[in-house]
This record gives C-alpha cells, sequence and structure tokens, in this order.
DNA sequence: TCCTTGTCTTGACTCAGTCAAGACAAGGGG
DNA sequence: CCCCTTGTCTTGACTGAGTCAAGACAAGGA
C-alpha cells in the first residue's frame, strides 16, 4: 500500500519522504480531511510533524495530480485522494460532512452555461448544500419531516435549483 | 432608486442608514464586489465607513434576503444584489471576474445526486471555471487557440466535466 | 421631542494559510 | 558504500479575511 503511494509520488516527480507518507495514510483513512486534522492524524506515524510541512505536502500532492483541494465555502480547504474523475460533494449545513457524488456521465445539460460570456470554460464544481441522515434527526424537526428524509427528484428539478 | 433599496430595507425589518444605503449603492453598479471594494467605493458616500461596518451591513443585507454571498475557492467572499433565482457563477482562473450564468430550468439531470447518500439537498451551488475573453488573450496562447475561444458543448460533455 | 432599540465605530482578536532562512534527508554519481 | 546535490522539512514571523465585544450614536415609533 504504501508502496503503491511511493510509486505514485516518485512517477509525479517527488521524492518519497515520512511526512507524505503519513499525509497520504490520513487521506487513505479520512478523505475530505482539512489541513488540521491532517496534521493531527499524520503525527501518529510522525510525531515531529509541523503545520507548514503539512501544508507544503498538500501543496506537493495537488499539484503533482495525487490529490484535490476543496473549499466549500465558510470552511477550510479539504482534500481528497480521489482525483481525475471531477466528481461532486454533498455538504451537510450544519456538521460539514461531505460526501462524493458521481455526476450522471453523457447527460450534463446543466452543465453547460446557457451563455458563456466569452469564458473559455475548463471545469464546472458542484456543490450540494443540505442536511446529512444524523443532523435530520438532532436539529432537524424544522425541515424535515419524516417522510421526506430523501429526496424526490421533483424537488430539486422545480425547486429553488433552477 | 434609493427610495426603492429604502423600501427594501424596511420590509426586511432593516433601519434605513447611509451605510446600508451605500453599500447598496456600489453592489448596484458593481454587482460581484468584494468587501474591500465595497469599503472603498461605499466611502464616496459615506467617507467615515468603517470596514466593520460593512462587514455588519453586508450580513444584514445576506441574512435579510436582499443581497447574496458568494465564495469562490480561493478568493475573498464577493456580494450581488441578484438574489432569488439560484443562478450561477464563471469564474475567471486569471483575473478574478465573475460572471452570472442562468442555468437552464426543468432539463438539470446533473443536479439530482446519482446517490444522495441520505442527505435532504436545498441547493446547488454551480461554479465554471475558466478564462475570460481578456485573459485569453493576455495569457492564452497556450490553452486558447484563436478557433475555440467558445465553448463547444462536445468540450464538456465528454471531458473533464463528467 | 423623547426614548428605545437597532446600528455603527473603534480596537483587539482569531483562524487559515503564506513566506523566508536555514537544517536535514532522498537518492543519483562516483 | 559513501558523498554530494537538490528538493523537502522545521522553525518562526507574518498577512489577509473576517469575527467579537463595548460603548457611542442615530432611526423612527410613542
Amino acid at each position: 500500500m504504501e508502496t503503491t503511494w511511493a510509486h505514485e509520488l516518485r512517477s509525479a516527480g517527488l521524492r518519497v519522504t515520512r511526512p507524505r507518507l503519513s499525509v497520504l495514510s490520513v487521506l487513505a483513512e479520512r478523505p475530505h480531511a482539512d489541513a488540521d486534522s491532517i496534521v493531527t492524524g499524520a503525527r501518529d506515524l510522525h510525531p515531529s510533524l509541523s503545520p507548514q510541512a503539512v501544508y507544503g505536502v498538500l501543496k506537493a500532492l495537488v499539484a503533482g495530480g495525487i490529490a484535490r483541494r476543496i473549499e466549500p465555502a465558510g470552511a477550510p480547504a479539504l482534500f481528497e485522494l480521489r482525483v481525475g474523475d471531477n466528481h461532486h460533494h454533498l455538504v451537510c449545513r450544519s456538521c460539514g460532512a461531505v460526501a462524493d457524488v458521481d455526476c450522471a456521465v453523457g447527460a450534463a445539460p446543466c452543465l453547460v452555461p446557457s451563455d458563456t460570456a466569452g469564458y473559455v470554460v475548463d471545469e464546472a464544481e458542484v456543490v450540494f448544500w443540505g442536511l446529512c441522515r444524523d443532523c435530520q434527526f438532532q436539529d432537524g424537526q424544522l425541515e424535515a419531516p419524516a417522510e421526506s428524509v430523501q429526496i424526490h427528484e421533483h424537488e430539486i428539478r422545480g425547486g429553488a435549483i433552477a
């Protein structure tokens, strides 16, 4: 496993170091971790690891295409190892939990802007905001009656999403 | 015009004050302004305005549904007066310029996550990343050959967008 | 006009992230 | 196998965006 990471690092032109392997190990077991929890987690494997080292490692991983950085509004940046498929994210408004979503391939008319205003677009980033299952029951009586804990397509199609 | 804003403020339960009218005036002539340029701009009308006052005004406007806050990754928050239609944004990777995009209404299958992972989704936020017209010509020879300054649908459908 | 209450000013503070200088270690050349 | 180069990590100071709190002030109803 770590051999695989060493491989990935080398083929991205990066040296294999303990800080990098520690960060990769944390990201593998905890996708969508923020820099701070990566520091904490990676210290299990490398106790002297400094926050700045983690920022440096993460920048190198992102630049090398091994990790991806996501920045949900109002929260520190999160990092994940799943790259290259441009999947999207569900973010919980209450607790900040993040889940991956695959986008329907080949049928994404909404991702083609109706008017590009002269821009050359190379990426469409989608964030779905809502409440995760746990938060629906903790503070959710207000907006999440029991029958509609699962979203129905027409709620989005006809609703505020446009 | 300002009378209209006074009206909007009052119907949102907010008092009509000079700082608020100044901020609204800046937002009206410059959509997608960040807090700092709002401070600068609003000082034309109210020279003693403090940055903290602007943060307070913006928070009140957003809470009252008069303004909307958007936070493109890696940039300070931007504010706009266009609310209630959940439109999306084109952001220039090079200069940060932002343009509005309407989303095709009623035909947005990509905005329905294939798997909601138990989340109740109430909003889908879409950001299109690319190069604006000006930046295509300034630093654009690398990725923006003259014939493809306008996006073609298949580039997105079959490409990295998923 | 007065009074209440929401708003603004001032200033200290937090948090995420960056920058720079020097110590250190990965890994290719001898 | 060891040394040397060069990329990486450590330490510590710093920036920029935004928040918090206390008191001064002003909007607008009685």
